[in-house]
DNA sequence: CTGTAAATAGAAACAATTTCTATTTAGTAT
DNA sequence: ATACTAAATAGAAATTGTTTCTATTTACAG
């Protein structure tokens, strides 16, 4: 936890109740969520509270390495917690109970060049069902 | 071409000149497209030409297999001629020019687990700069 | 405790896509 | 050829997800 409020002070970005709120949420659901999912459960705890100000702050715990940005299927944004910190990897995402691990392993990482490409970057996400909710 | 028309064919659609313009717009340009692309596109040809008209039809073209989604990093739609028919593949995208390949090898396909994860579906998109664009 | 830059709410703008309704058209049956 | 019918169409309007703008409030350095 102080972890997180250290990278948002690193990045000189102030800690408010809302990015502490935010950071509380991620940390308990331990799934990855849209701006609207958390703007849902911010409402519960502050009476005022704006989607943009949601949009906003999620950017900002994005650009401190606090959250990444997952890629899903629909044309909404979604974000995770960092757990890999700066490390290149994927995200596997339990489409059951929405639950986000990382893939260390890559299978593009160290290659260099694919059908006389040079590289620049990729992007992977893999669905699945995890364990606890297959049983 | 025959072949396109075939498979609309085959999927219960009709062969309309938009849907022929739209064809022959993705074999000629060999790369990809978003829809308002498209759209300008048919503009020159139709002068009365809409873009939810546009938006059905890559969806047409897409449900009997003739074109493929590509995922981009903004928020629009892609659309590219799918070579490889059924078969799983990937794309590589150059960004200088927005050429599309297929990739064929699949680093997931075959694996059936990753980290307890029951593997349902997954999608990979690497971006590049092709031997042409890059002397 | 004060000052200032950053954070905020809410309204409004924006962009991509989808839905709706009435009209037109492709392809089948005559 | 011609008429018929389901599908395709244009254009307007609605919807959805996100961003920008302005005035007010707040975190935190001094």
């Amino acid at each position: 936890m102080e972890k997180y409020f250290e990278k948002l002070k690193n990045n000189g970005f102030k800690l408010t109740p809302r990015r502490r709120a935010i950071i509380d949420l991620f940390v308990s659901c331990g799934s990855h969520l849209s701006p609207e999912m958390v703007w849902h459960k911010l409402k519960l705890k502050f009476k005022r509270c704006g989607l943009p100000g949601v949009y906003r702050n999620l950017e900002a715990l994005l650009k401190c390495g606090i959250l990444v940005r997952i890629q899903q299927a629909d044309r909404k944004k979604h974000y995770g917690l960092c757990v890999s910190g700066d490390n290149h990897h994927h995200h596997i995402t339990c489409i059951k109970c929405g639950k986000v691990e990382d893939i260390k392993d890559c299978a593009i990482r160290g290659i260099d060049k694919i059908k006389g490409y040079k590289i620049v970057s990729h992007f992977m996400q893999v669905n699945g069902i995890c364990a606890s909710c297959r049983e």
